[in-house]
DNA sequence: CTTTAATTTTATCCTTTGGTAAAATATATC
DNA sequence: GATATATTTTACCAAAGGATAAAATTAAAG
């Protein structure tokens, strides 16, 4: 599975994506993706440092040369991972529309949320790596991107606020809240597995999670 | 600043704690301190792999061989920056106490959780990196020390609910909510700052954060 | 002071790791 | 099926990184 094509990730002459050739063959496509997948997961457990080509070489079932046939560098294949994955994690607070209830909205976009956790918590956990570890790549994507669709979002909660649709909470934080309690059974799902046995692989689980999680912010958010 | 002493990590037959030696003499103390302040600081931005003896030398103003006179080995020092981290981590949670209202005390477990996140932010981080990583060296002491408190205090939790002090809430879920969200502050400040300007060190932010946190959860799940 | 033990430095080793070169093989196109 | 192009393999290399040995230095004890 690989996520998402076209980001805003600082492009970089890409001297991969090269030019005048024939691109896209089928066994391009399908190399591609095994690397970045394999990638993902060995970033995962071993950051961005961490990680060896060897070990993403050998889950990806190829010779490290090979795999840098397809990326040319360490740096830029974990940067192929980190564009799939920005992309569609902040999809959903994009979709946020004042002209809805926050009821609606915000439900929603938990739902969202905890659905990425769940179909993607290895890419949630490399992102939580690279921001853990201080944002060495992402600083700058967060500085302005992230910035300003967070900003954007942030007025139309406090319009909600304003037509007393919701308590008087801070924009910022309720986001923050919501990225911090819906990740966080994606990073931290060992623990998770530790103390009760469960992932969000688990259906029943997933659905208790999710209602729980909503329950307690919405009753704690609206009016 | 190093954090705490004795832990129930996996004590090993420690060859370095030396037998019949004169120990903690002014020097050793000191330098075992510099060490492990400059280990947390690699380990939470380039992860248990990721970080180098040199680095870590560098950071402590010291030779690497010098720095190895003190821990034997990497693993060695990881597994004593983890030993710091984790008692103080979970002290709080293990002053839960059923006796009181649940009111105070949930309260005051989320000033502790956050003060820890104003504290020891690189400390957080370090021990974030060890379970977004899959708790490699943490996992048995998650599946026994932290399951048992973590029960316990379940238990704590499930009375109040069966007493009617709180809403009908899954004291795990909750539990793992407060961590999550405290947690993030610390975690996360990465984002944060790029997105506020602002981290825990800012009193005024701190206690914004720290009352906008409560607010939201208590109103969530008290009755 | 001297002697002994603790600490630090210097030199060095071996393995891992990111990356390259070039030959070999497979695939597609005419 | 021959030719050109894309892909894969094999053989390397230089730098980084964890670790050790032993000499040199510093501090403590008598």
């Amino acid at each position: 599975m690989t996520l998402n094509q076209g980001f805003p990730l600082p492009a970089e002459p890409d001297a991969d994506r090269a030019e005048g050739k024939r691109r896209d063959s089928r066994i391009q496509v399908r190399n591609r993706e095994k690397i970045l997948d394999a990638a993902t997961e060995i970033f995962s457990m071993y950051g961005r440092r961490g990680a060896t080509l060897d070990q993403i070489a050998e889950k990806a079932a190829m010779s490290k040369p090979n795999l840098l046939y397809y990326f040319s560098s360490k740096e830029k294949l974990y940067l192929a991972v980190l564009r799939d994955i920005l992309e569609i994690w902040l999809q959903p607070l994009k979709e946020l529309d004042e002209r809805e209830s926050p009821e609606r909205e915000i439900s929603a976009y938990i739902d969202q949320k905890i659905r990425f956790s769940q179909l993607y918590p290895t890419a949630s956990r490399v992102f939580a790596n690279e921001i853990v570890a201080g944002a060495p790549v992402l600083k700058p994507v967060l500085d302005s991107y992230l910035r300003d669709i967070v900003k954007k979002k942030a007025r139309v909660i406090r319009k909600w606020v304003k037509r007393g649709e919701l308590a008087d909470v801070d924009p910022y934080h309720l986001i923050m809240m919501i990225w911090a309690v819906t990740q966080h059974y994606a990073d931290f799902a060992v623990q998770i597995d530790s103390l009760l046995g469960k992932s969000l692989d688990d259906g029943r689980f997933y659905n208790q999670t999710r209602k729980h999680i909503k329950r307690i912010l919405m009753r704690g958010i609206l009016k």
